[in-house]
Order: C-alpha cells, then sequence, then structure tokens
RNA sequence: GCCGGUGUGGCGAAAUGGCAGACGCACAGGACUUAAAAUCCUGGGACCAUAAAAAGUCGUGUGGGUUCAAGUCCCACCACCGGCACCA
C-alpha cells in the first residue's frame, strides 16, 4: 500500500460522531421544537422557536430507494445514488432549504425466509442483523440521513400502517362517473341486489381489494404465486425458477382501474422519456372497437376486440382462446374431442413452452361458423393458443391479409386471405401489410384513408348495435397475495366462506411465531401451521397469505414525513408541509428556491420502473382520492442512476469473482475518496466499468487538497508520532499536531484569485443544479491545481472552496473548516449550514481575450482582441495576422463570419 | 419484431452549431532520494516529416446531406446495452 494522503482514518470517524450527537441532519416537521443549538435553527433564526410550516424554509424532499437489506451487503452499485443524493441534500441544506433526507429498510422479503427454512432461526433476527450492517455500511460513508425517521417494513409500528392501508383500498371502490375511489358505502346497488346476500356479493365484486379464482402464476420452487410483472420469459424474476399456471384463490387489487390516470398523469412529472415510456408500454392503452359476431345456426354471440375495424370486410375465420366460455357451447360433435384435446395441450403448457413455442401456431377447428356483421359471410370458428384470455374479449376476428400473426396460422391452416387495404406505396406489397393505408374490397368504406374509415365503420357497428368503440389495456389487475411467511399478514378474516375486514383495533396483525417455516404439506401457507393463530374464538378463520415485498415500498416515503406517528400513518401537517406545493413564505430571500409538489428528487436504479414505480403510484392515487395526501403523484423528479460494472467491464456478480467491497475501499482511500470516484466516474445515469486506479486519481487529489490547507512539516512530525501512538483515540489526539499553511493570510484575494474561485464556484453550483456531479470534481480540480502555485493564499478565498467541496467530500471540508477557524480569529458557523456561495460575474470578465480565426472553416491562428471589440475591429485583426495571410495569399476573399467573443471564419477562393 | 438509449485517444470521460479530447487514469522523460515509495515538473489523438522542430494532412461507429462552420442538426445504415414481445 502506497502512503496515506492524509489521516482520513482518524477524520471521518471523528465527523461522523460528530453530526451523530449534534444530530446535525435532523429535518424539523412543523410543530417541532429546533434545540437552540441547532445549526439549522441558528441559521434560519429559528433558534429555541417551535416554528409552523409558514414560519419554515423550503422543504426539500430528496429520497433514495430504500434497499433490501441483504446478508451480503453494500456493493459500490447502492453508494451510487446514495452519494449523488447526499451531495445534493448537503448543496440544498447550504441553499437555504428544509431538507428531508430519510433512509430506511424494504426488510420483508424471501432470502430471510429461506434461512429460516433451512435453520429454524426467526427471519427477524437475520433481518436484523442485516440491517445492523447495512446501517454500519451506510453511516461509514458520511451520509447526511436524518437517522431519527428510520423506518423498517418489518416493524410492527411501521406495517400495522401498511395493513391500515390495505383496509382502506378494501373499503374502497372506483367509481366510474366520478373516476375516483370512495368509500364502498357510497356504492349504489342496482335493483335487482334485493337481500343482503346479493348486496355484499355486488359490494365485494366492486372493492378495489377483492379475490379471484383465476389462473395465476404459481412457482412451484418458491412455493408461491408471483405477479405477472414478476415472472420474465415464463421463470420467475427471483431465481428464474419455472413458473405455471394454475387456478387459486387469490387477492388482486383492482390497478386496471387507473390505467387511465396512471398513463395521463405521466405527462404531469419529470422521468425520464425511457422510463415513462416503459410504463406507457407496460400499461399498453389500445384504442379500438368490440364487435359482435352472431355465430350461425345459434342465438349466441361472440364478442372480439381489435384495432382495426376498418379491415372487417377481410375477416376470414375467427379464434377463441383455449379457455373461452362458449367453447362448450358452439363446438360441433364432431369437433369436441379436437377441441378438447387442444384445450388440454394449451392447458398443460407452462408460460415458459407458450414463449418458447411462440413461433409454431397452433389451433383446432370448432365445427362452427359466425356471420361477419357487416357482409353476412359465413367464417369458421377456430380455437388457438396465440389468442390469449386475459386480453380483450378472449377472442379475434382474424384478417390474415393484414395482421402478421393471423397471416401466419392461416398459411399453415390454409385459411382464404382477403385485401381490404391498399398500401399508399404502390410498390409495397399488400399481403401481410400492417400500416394504414386506403381501405379496398370493403363496401361502404371503400376509398377511406385507415383512420377515416376506422371512424366510419365504428358509428356504423354503433348504429346497428353490434359493436362500439372500446379501450383496452394490457394492465393487468395485481395480484397481491403470496404463500409466504416472511411479508405482511392481511387483516382479513374469513367466515362461512365471506371474508371480513378486522377492525382498526385490531392492528397490527402480527405473523405467529412458528417451528417450521415451510408451507404446509397440503400447499397451504406457512402461517396455515398456527392453528391457534388461524382460528377465533368465533369459529372465523384467519387469512393466511401474506402481502408482496412490494407492499412497505409503496408508501414508505410517506411514512418517513412523521415516521413515529402513532395514531396515523402520518399527520397531515406533516403530510402538506413535506408533499404539498406551496412555498414558504419566509424563504424570499432566497429567490431561487422553489419547491415542487410531492417527493423533489427520487434517486434509484431501472429494475423497478414497473414494479414499485407502478405500485407506489397505485397507492397513492388512491390515497389521494380518498383525501389522505395531498398530491396526486407521489414523486415528481426521478433519476435512475446507471449499473457500475466490474474491472472487467462485466455486470458484478459473485461468480465472476468481480463484485467490489465499499469495505476494502473505504479502508485504503476513505469514504470521501470513495465518494467523489463514484461521482467522478462519469454521468450519473451512465452504465460504467469500476476502476481501483480512478480511485487512486480522486484520493490524490484530495491529498492535494489537504497539502493546500497544512503545513507539511507538522504533518511529518504528525506522521511520525501517530506510528507510535498507542490507540485510535490517542492518535486522534496527535492531529493537533497538524497545522494550518503558514501561507494562508487574511488578507485580499488578487483578481486573478478571485477570477479562479469564482469561476470554481460558478461551474460548481451550475452542475449540481444539472446534477452532473463529474463536471463539478474536474472544475474543483482546476482550481486546487491553480491554487497549489498561489505563494499567498487568502483564508477567505480558501474557506470559500471548502463550502464547495463539502457536499463531496464532507468529512476533509470539516476537518479543514475547523482547523481555519481554530488558526484565525473568525466566527465560527457551521459548515453544513453556511450558506452556498454566490460568484460574482463581474470577476469573471476578461479585458482581452483570445479568437480562433479560421479559413475556410481550417483554424489558421488564434487572435488576441478586446472583449468588447466588435465586428469590424476583430475583422481587421484577424485579416492582419501574418499566418491567416499567408492562407489567403492569392485568393479573394468572398466573405467573412465574426462572431464576437466567439470565433473569425474568412471565407476565400 | 417493436420501443428507448449509447457509439469521441491505450482507458474513464469533456465540449449553448464556433479552437475536439477539459479533468482524471495509465504511460514516458526529468527533479528530489544512497535507493525506492510518495511528491513536484514536463510531454502526449493519428499520420507525414525531421537530428530536433516548424509547417502540413487526417480524425468523434459507417455513408450521404444542410451550413461560412457539424461530435452536436437532418436522412439512411451498422454495432452494442436496456425494456417489451402472439396484447388482436
Amino acid at each position: 500500500m502506497s502512503r496515506r494522503q492524509y489521516p482520513f482514518h482518524l477524520i471521518e470517524p471523528k465527523w461522523q460522531q460528530a453530526w451523530d450527537e449534534q444530530q446535525t441532519f435532523r429535518a424539523f416537521n412543523p410543530g417541532d421544537s429546533v434545540p437552540g443549538h441547532h445549526p439549522f435553527g441558528q441559521r434560519h433564526q429559528l433558534a429555541g422557536k417551535t416554528p409552523t410550516a409558514a414560519e419554515l424554509p423550503a422543504k426539500y424532499y430528496i429520497l433514495d430507494m430504500f434497499p433490501y437489506p441483504s446478508g451480503a451487503g453494500l456493493h459500490v452499485g447502492h453508494p451510487e445514488g446514495y452519494t449523488a443524493t447526499d451531495i445534493l441534500a448537503r448543496y440544498r441544506r447550504a441553499a437555504g432549504y428544509n431538507v428531508l433526507h430519510p433512509m430506511g429498510w424494504d426488510s420483508f422479503g424471501l432470502p430471510a425466509e429461506q434461512y429460516a427454512v433451512k435453520t429454524g432461526q426467526h427471519p427477524r433476527i437475520t433481518t436484523e442483523q442485516n440491517i445492523a450492517n447495512f446501517t454500519r455500511q451506510i453511516k461509514s460513508l458520511g451520509f447526511s440521513y436524518d437517522w431519527s425517521r428510520e423506518v423498517a417494513t418489518t416493524d410492527p409500528d411501521y406495517f400495522r400502517w401498511t395493513q391500515w392501508i390495505f383496509l382502506q383500498i378494501y373499503n374502497a371502490w372506483f367509481n366510474p362517473e366520478t373516476s375516483k375511489a370512495e368509500s364502498i358505502n357510497t356504492l349504489q346497488y342496482p335493483a335487482d341486489c334485493d337481500t343482503e346476500e346479493k348486496k355484499r356479493a355486488y359490494r365485494d365484486s366492486k372493492r378495489l381489494a377483492y379475490v379471484s379464482e383465476a389462473p395465476v402464476n404459481w412457482c412451484p420452487e418458491l412455493g408461491t404465486v408471483l405477479a405477472n410483472e414478476e415472472v420474465i420469459d415464463g421463470k420467475s424474476e427471483v431465481g428464474g425458477f419455472p413458473v405455471l399456471r394454475k387456478p387459486m384463490r387469490q387477492w388482486m387489487l383492482r390497478i386496471t382501474s387507473y390505467a387511465e390516470k396512471l398513463l395521463a398523469d405521466l405527462d404531469t412529472i419529470d422521468w425520464s422519456d425511457s422510463l415513462k415510456e416503459m410504463q406507457r408500454n407496460w400499461i399498453g392503452r389500445s384504442e379500438g372497437a368490440e364487435v359482435d359476431f352472431q355465430v350461425a345456426g345459434s342465438s349466441e354471440k361472440i364478442r372480439v376486440f381489435t384495432t382495426r375495424p376498418d379491415t372487417l370486410f377481410g375477416a376470414t375465420y375467427m379464434v377463441l382462446s383455449p379457455e373461452h366460455k362458449l367453447l362448450k357451447v358452439i363446438t360441433t360433435e364432431e369437433q369436441r374431442e379436437a377441441v378438447g384435446d387442444y384445450q388440454a395441450f394449451a392447458a398443460t403448457k407452462s408460460d415458459l413452452e407458450r414463449t418458447e413455442l411462440a413461433k409454431e401456431k397452433t389451433g383446432v377447428w370448432t365445427g362452427a361458423y359466425a356471420i361477419n356483421p357487416v357482409n353476412g359471410e359465413k367464417i369458421p370458428i377456430w380455437i388457438a393458443d396465440y389468442v390469449l384470455a386475459s386480453y380483450g374479449t378472449g377472442a379475434i376476428m382474424a384478417v390474415p391479409a393484414h395482421d402478421t400473426r393471423d397471416f401466419e396460422f392461416a398459411q399453415k391452416f390454409n385459411l382464404p386471405v382477403v385485401q381490404v387495404v391498399q398500401p399508399n406505396d404502390p410498390k409495397t406489397g399488400w399481403q401481410g401489410f400492417t400500416d394504414d393505408g386506403v381501405s379496398v374490397n370493403s363496401g361502404f368504406i371503400n376509398g377511406l384513408p385507415t383512420p377515416e374509415a376506422k371512424r366510419k365503420i365504428t358509428a356504423w357497428l354503433e348504429e346497428r348495435g353490434v359493436g362500439k368503440k372500446t379501450i383496452n389495456y394490457k394492465l393487468r389487475d395485481w395480484l397481491f397475495s403470496r404463500q409466504r411467511y416472511w411479508g405482511e399478514p392481511f387483516p382479513i378474516v374469513w367466515k362461512n366462506g365471506q371474508h371480513a375486514a378486522l377492525p382498526e383495533s385490531a392492528l397490527p396483525v402480527l405473523p405467529p411465531t412458528l417451528e417450521d417455516y415451510k408451507p404446509t404439506p397440503d400447499g397451504q401457507p406457512p402461517l396455515a401451521r398456527a392453528t391457534d393463530w388461524v382460528n377465533l374464538p368465533d369459529g372465523s378463520k384467519r387469512e393466511t397469505n401474506t402481502m408482496p415485498q412490494w407492499a412497505g415500498s409503496c408508501w414508505y416515503y410517506l411514512r418517513y414525513l412523521d415516521a413515529k406517528n402513532g395514531s396515523g400513518f402520518v399527520g397531515s401537517e406533516a403530510e402538506s408541509y413535506w408533499m404539498g406545493s406551496s412555498s414558504s413564505s419566509t424563504i424570499t430571500s432566497q429567490p431561487t428556491t422553489k419547491s415542487t409538489p410531492g417527493v423533489d428528487l427520487y434517486v434509484g436504479g431501472t429494475e423497478h420502473a414497473v414494479l414499485h414505480l407502478l405500485y407506489a403510484r397505485f397507492w397513492h392515487k388512491v390515497l389521494f382520492d380518498l383525501g389522505h395526501v395531498s398530491t396526486p403523484e407521489p414523486f415528481f423528479k426521478l433519476v435512475n442512476q446507471g449499473l457500475i460494472l466490474g474491472e472487467d467491464g462485466q455486470k458484478m456478480s459473485k461468480s465472476r469473482g468481480n463484485v467490489v467491497n465499499p469495505d476494502d475501499v473505504l479502508k485504503e482511500f476513505g469514504a470521501d475518496a470513495f465518494r467523489l470516484y463514484e461521482m467522478f466516474m462519469g454521468p450519473l445515469q451512465d452504465t460504467k466499468p469500476w476502476n481501483t486506479r480512478g480511485v487512486e486519481g480522486v484520493y490524490r487529489f484530495l491529498g492535494r487538497v489537504w497539502r493546500l490547507f497544512v503545513d507539511e512539516k507538522s504533518e511529518t512530525e504528525f506522521e511520525q508520532a501517530e506510528t507510535v501512538a498507542a490507540d485510535a483515540q490517542s492518535q486522534r489526539e496527535l492531529l493537533d499536531l497538524i497545522k494550518v499553511d503558514a501561507r494562508i493570510q487574511h488578507s485580499a484575494a488578487t483578481p486573478a484569485q478571485l477570477k479562479t474561485l469564482h469561476t470554481c464556484i460558478k461551474k460548481v453550483t451550475e452542475d449540481l443544479e444539472a446534477m452532473r456531479f463529474n463536471t463539478a470534481i474536474s472544475a474543483m480540480m482546476v482550481f486546487v491545481n491553480e491554487a497549489m502555485t498561489w505563494e499567498a493564499k487568502p483564508l477567505a478565498a480558501l474557506k470559500t472552496f471548502l463550502q464547495l467541496l463539502a457536499p463531496f467530500a464532507p468529512h476533509v471540508a470539516e476537518e479543514l473548516w475547523d482547523r481555519l477557524h481554530s488558526a484565525f480569529p473568525i466566527p465560527r458557523a457551521a459548515l453544513v449550514y453556511a450558506p452556498w456561495p454566490k460568484f460574482d460575474p463581474a470577476l469573471l470578465v476578461e479585458s482581452e481575450i483570445e479568437i480562433p480565426v479560421q479559413v475556410n472553416g481550417k483554424l489558421r491562428d488564434v487572435i488576441k482582441v478586446a472583449a468588447d471589440a466588435d465586428t469590424a475591429a476583430i475583422e481587421a485583426a484577424a485579416k492582419a495576422s501574418e499566418k491567416v495571410k499567408a492562407f489567403l495569399d492569392g485568393k479573394a476573399i468572398k466573405k467573412v463570419v465574426v462572431v464576437p467573443r466567439k470565433m473569425v471564419n474568412i471565407v476565400a477562393g
């Protein structure tokens, strides 16, 4: 190991301890009393007071996606986002905001449960150990979290409110009239609901949380069902195990009611286009029409969904999904066996097989015919598994000429192909043409371009009552129950086959203690083992499913606002202060401070693009509709940090052996160097490989910063004394041996020095606003490289530089800040809350500037002119250049382009 | 297949349409040192040329285009990464 650049090993624990003891990063809620000694209070003249929301400065809520505390501990990917948010949190504090920057634990989850199954040890123990390790690691990085707001989803004081929110959802329905969730009590019953039993059934069919018997994604290996979003290519997202379709009784949340709002409100939030696009694709809105086809020789009708009603004249057959209800009725005697066999074949296919075999179309004829409503033609009805039961109506009209899948199917089974759309480009063939064109062979819509043809034929269908305009979504309801132990139990009991909510007074519903955490031999969830717990005195039984891991993460950002509240999931005053959009009036002295509704900045990985982020938005909207929160969206601005790859450029993984452990990096280079490197690697959003040599680079930079401030001779004395010191405590006391460099003086800076400093202030400030951390750091490197050459180092300039450095490398900045205040008779102020420096544009003005001169677009010389030189003067100076003259020799000047302060281009020929 | 993103030195990267490669890594030479480490200084896209230089030519994935001027804007294509994928 090379020589230590500066005593970070003593400085970092020292300041972490000081921040902890002084609760430096505590965020104050309206109604909290601000201790007299707290630097936040001193900065904002609130010391010893109990400010209201209006008296507090503008809020800034900056949030990290809380981690699952795994046994493996932190890897270098976690702190990337955390460092970015920490830098911004510190910057915003300095800028005068009341900053909320919390951390917590998404601590329910499978690994702790699997360990419990193996060892019999309660998952809570594993979870607590892992949280302790994560806490240690995160704290060692010097992040400015307000730990007094720490939450863990596994804490009963937390999940009682997760259960409470579930009850709000359970006791609500989506009123299509108002487009809002409302209390189930506002539900109007149809006339035929004339008994209590019928009313109950109707009510239960409308709740936002309901029970379904539908086929679900069953993963035998994990012993649980999974949500559609948790199944990737027919395999479980966790572990990659096969997933089967299996009918089971499950809790569902009616997220589909919110499809339109979830889609539309994406336009109101500041997320990356790619992320919004992923959510849009997942919601999958498509406009089209439902059309009824009469079954020939039967009173039955088959309803299909199509996005291309204009191709109705080209429908040459029809396809039902193998699960379609009408198959029983319409299948002819001769085809019954073939259809039955095919249904069995499709049912046994796992999702994986369905996906893998997707290339080859399969299906059988039902023997039945349908009548095409536009031309009365008889077309055969088939079944095939390329039609999904769960989308649209589970049935389609097949237009092989203009749909790729129908075309493949028609080819295989020799079904007729009829052209009904003519491509606009005559060179394009019509077979398999799926884009817009002009209708042909289509009766009354002939000659119409596709959009108009759609409108006209839809109107025609509506007039005759055989079809109507419809919107469909790919989004499915959220499968919300899991057959797990380590999750929130449902606050639900069953009696006589009916479910009922437990009263709020029964919360939290704690999971029972078990000897064995496996599912029961007959396939019941683990909770079913606890018969004492399951069976209640009145004969009812508890629900034995638990909630999925996503439940706790759907609202944790709200709990942070008021983490200790015992009477509600969040207090309304705290909620409206931190989530509301109204700017505080007391911040008028800071014109740049402006707050946004909801979480001001949310940073996390892309892996949550459609799971967590969609679920949390859904819950938030329900809570908004029910009046519990004040904004329709939870996360105003969201940024995804990029992946950090191993040194080999591959994804970090244990099996590749390229995982970098932050603990090792910290030990050798310290937290400040680690933080700085994570940000210096490149833009936050980019994927980038780790390089330990790069850490050394920023570490050397911090060493130069240190040497800019301290006397080298005293540093050497310290190092010699330190090597023989008995323990860390006596080593730390030796730090006082290090003296401030004698060249630092309480004197005025030269114009050149001020320019260097203010260039740096400007660049760092602008880059922080735009989250360009890498270039901000390079600006500070430029400053230090320059300042190292100064013979006299003005105190004020160096102090200001430390403020710029502080968000990035807070420990070394605090230490040097502290030393300057000890060495000079200047009033002591807390670095964390010291007002952010402002740059003075007047100091950046140049009297003379260099301007490049091009001839025919090629650089030929650089000339010096007065900064305010006008076009004519610059042109004259350019033409006077000897080098330029050489290139103009013998040529006529055709044109001269002069951009004042920028460049000159002489066009000659 | 569809959607989104990214392609710049040996490497990580930087550049409101206006001097491509800031800053850092690695590398080379020098200073300090008995020596090394650390530190400090200097150099550096490629090609051509040269004793050394100067000058010159080329250069931001490929091919076109717009412009006095293109890494940046437009069109077509290629490669890689991420997401979705029989969604009618």
